[in-house]
DNA sequence: GTACCGGCTTACGGCATAGA
DNA sequence: TCTATGCCGTAAGCCGGTAC
C-alpha cells in the first residue's frame, strides 16, 4: 500500500498497511440489526428525559460504528485482542493516524459507548485518571480472520455510503483471504440469524430490490482508489438473476486488488504506545524533535525518548533546546546518536551552564574578580572550580548574590587600575600580530574594562573562523580596524579587582547567601 | 407486479463551544 | 486537556406516484 494521506502519511511519512479483521468480531457488529425495528434507544446526553436530549437507536449501525470497528481491531493485540491504558482521546488520535477522512470525536466516544452497551466490548480496569482497559469480544467458534486491505482508511472508501461499506465488507469476510471468489446474494431472505447471510433488501434495509442493483452498480463502477472499483461483475455469468421480472439473485466479486493473503512474519496489528510521562514537556520535546529533523532517529524507540525527556525535564525548556540542538550537531558529525544519552546531555548542560554564570558575572560586574591577573590554563581551571561552585544555584538566585557581591566586590576589593598590555592578552592566535600588540596596549592606556575587552577579541577570533580564506594581511587590517572602532565603544575602568591571597570570589559572594 | 423517481421525515454527523 | 452539548445541514430511510 502507498502512503495515504492519513496523519500516518502526512505528519510522518509513514505508510498504511493492512489489518486483520475478525469474522466472529464482524459478525456481531452486524448481528446489532438483527433487532433493527426494536427502536430501542440510548441517550447520548446526561440529562436526557422522554422529551428532552438526544438519543440514538441503539441496534441501527451508523457510519461512526465501521470507523471504530476497523480502529480497535487495528489497534488491538493480535492475539489477546485487548487494547491497554488508554482513554478516549488517544484512541480518537489513533483513529486519525489511520482516516484520510476521520469522523469527529465525540461521533467516535457514542459508537464505543454502543458497543460497550452492545457487549462488543468491555471497558476493563477504570484507572484514576480516567484511562482503561478494552477487551474485543470474540466468539469462540469464529476466531478466524481476514486481512482488510488499507483502502478502507482511504477517503474515496469513507465517501461511500454506509450501504456500499456494508456490502464491500459482507463480501470480503465471505471472500475471506487468498482468492476471488464469485459471491451471489439473494435480494429477499427474511430468514437468517446472521445479518450478513440475510437477503439483501433486508441486510441493506432497502424496500425495493432497485435501490440494492443501485448499490451494487455503483460499488461495480464508483473508482475508490487507483481508479479501481470495490466490486467486479463475474466473468462468467451474467450479474442478476431474475425470477420472472423480479430480481432475485445477485452475482459478484470482491476486485482482485483488495483481496490479500495472510503473510508471515508481516505486522498486522498496531497497538497504541503508552504516553510518556510529563505529557506537556513531551509535547514540547516531540515538537522541538520535529522542528530540528530528529524524529526519526526516536521513532519506535520509546525507552530512548523516555530518557530523553527524563533527563531533559529537570533542565527547563531554554537548556533543553540547546541540549537537542547540540544533539543535531552531533548526529551531522558521527551520524549516530550518542553511545549514552544522558551522559552526553549532562555534559552539554555543564558546559551551557558555564556560558550562562560567565555571562551573568559578566553582566553583573563580577567577572573581574574570578580569576584576577591569572592567563591561560591557570585561569581556566580557576573558572571552572568558580562555576562548578555556583552551578548549585537557579539563574535569579545567582543574579541576586552577584548584585549584593558586586557593591561590596568594588568598595573592599579593587586598587586604582594600573593595567599593562598582559591585562589585555586573550587570544593566543593575536599574540604574534604587532597590529595586535599596538592595540592592547592602546586599551592598557585606555584603561578599558579588561572583561569587555576580552569578549572583543573572542567576537574577533571568530570572525577570523569564519573567514578560513582570509590572507594574513586581511587579518590584521579588517579585525584591527574593526577591533580599535570598538574599543571607542567599551566602557573604560579606573579600579582593578585584586583579592587577598586564598580568598576565592565564591567564598564571598556565598557569604551573601 | 415490479422498477424507478422523487418528495418528505428523521436520525446522523460536523462543528463550535461550554464545562469539568 | 478531556468530555459533553446545542445547533443545524444533510444523508439515510420511508413511501407514494407513475412507468413499464
Amino acid at each position: 500500500m502507498h502512503i495515504l494521506a492519513n496523519r500516518k502519511g502526512l505528519q510522518h511519512g509513514q505508510k498504511t498497511g493492512p489489518i486483520t479483521i475478525n469474522y466472529g468480531f464482524m459478525k456481531a457488529l452486524f448481528n446489532i440489526e438483527l433487532s433493527y425495528d426494536s427502536g430501542e434507544s440510548f441517550s447520548i446526553t446526561k440529562n436526557s428525559s422522554e422529551t428532552e436530549g438526544r438519543y440514538r437507536k441503539l441496534h441501527h449501525l451508523v457510519r461512526a460504528d465501521f470507523y471504530a470497528a476497523m480502529l480497535l481491531q487495528a489497534v488491538c493485540h493480535a492475539t489477546t485482542y485487548d487494547i491497554n491504558n488508554v482513554n478516549y482521546a488517544s484512541l480518537y488520535d489513533a483513529l486519525c493516524m489511520w482516516y484520510e477522512d476521520p469522523i469527529s470525536f465525540y461521533e467516535f466516544v457514542i459508537s464505543l459507548k454502543k458497543f460497550e452497551q452492545l457487549g462488543l466490548i468491555t471497558l476493563v480496569n477504570r484507572k484514576e485518571n480516567g484511562r482503561f482497559d478494552i477487551q474485543l469480544r470474540i466468539l469462540e467458534e469464529d476466531t478466524y480472520f481476514i486481512v482488510s486491505s488499507p483502502v478502507v482508511f482511504t477517503k474515496g472508501f469513507t465517501d461511500l455510503s454506509l450501504s456500499h461499506w456494508k456490502l464491500f465488507f459482507a463480501a470480503l469476510l465471505q471472500t475471506g483471504t487468498g482468492k476471488e471468489k464469485v459471491l451471489f446474494r439473494q435480494f429477499d431472505n427474511e430468514q437468517h440469524d446472521n445479518m450478513m447471510h440475510k437477503g439483501l433488501k433486508q441486510f441493506l434495509h432497502k424496500h425495493q430490490a432497485s435501490d440494492v442493483k443501485r448499490l451494487i452498480e455503483e460499488l461495480i463502477t464508483i473508482p475508490v482508489y487507483n481508479e479501481k472499483p470495490l466490486f467486479i461483475r463475474p466473468k462468467e455469468q451474467l450479474t442478476y438473476k431474475y425470477e420472472g421480472r423480479k430480481l432475485s439473485v445477485a452475482y459478484f466479486s470482491v476486485h482482485p486488488s483488495w483481496i490479500l493473503s495472510h503473510k508471515k512474519g508481516q505486522k498486522y496489528h498496531f497497538p497504541i504506545q503508552p504516553v510518556v510521562k510529563f505529557s506537556r514537556f513531551a509535547w514540547f520535546i516531540q515538537h522541538e524533535l520535529e522542528q530540528l529533523g530528529l524524529t526519526e532517529h526516536f521513532t519506535n524507540n520509546i525507552p530512548l525518548v523516555n530518557e530523553l525527556i527524563s533527563t531533559l525535564k529537570p533542565k527547563g525548556k531554554v537548556l533543553s533546546r540547546h541540549v537537542l540542538h547540540k544533539i543535531r550537531e552531533y548526529i551531522r558529525e558521527q551520524h549516530v546518536l550518542p553511545t549514552s544519552l544522558t551522559a552526553f546531555i549532562q555534559n552539554v548542560s555543564r558546559s551551557r551552564m558555564k556560558a550562562t554564570i560567565e555571562n551573568l558575572a559578566r553582566t553583573e560586574g563580577v567577572h573581574q574578580w574570578i580569576a584576577p591577573h591569572m592567563n591561560g590554563e591557570v585561569k581556566e581551571q580557576r573558572t571552572e572550580a568558580f562555576v562548578s561552585r555556583m552551578s548549585y544555584f537557579a539563574t535569579p538566585t545567582l543574579r541576586k548574590l552577584f548584585k549584593k557581591g558586586y557593591t561590596y566586590l568594588q568598595r573592599y576589593y579593587t586598587r586604582l587600575a594600573l593595567y599593562t598590555s598582559n591585562d589585555y592578552k586573550h587570544v593566543q592566535e593575536f599574540d604574534h600580530m604587532p597590529m595586535m600588540k599596538e592595540i592592547r596596549k592602546t586599551a592598557a592606556r585606555k584603561k578599558v574594562c579588561p572583561a569587555a575587552y576580552a569578549a572583543l577579541e573572542k567576537e574577533a577570533l571568530e570572525m577570523w573562523e569564519a573567514n578560513p580564506d582570509w590572507e594574513r594581511w586581511q587579518v590584521t587590517n579588517e579585525l584591527g580596524k574593526w577591533l580599535l572602532d570598538q574599543l571607542e565603544h567599551l566602557p573604560s575602568q579606573d579600579t582593578m579587582a585584586v583579592l587577598p591571597p586564598g580568598v576565592q570570589l565564591e567564598d564571598i559572594l556565598l557569604s551573601f547567601s
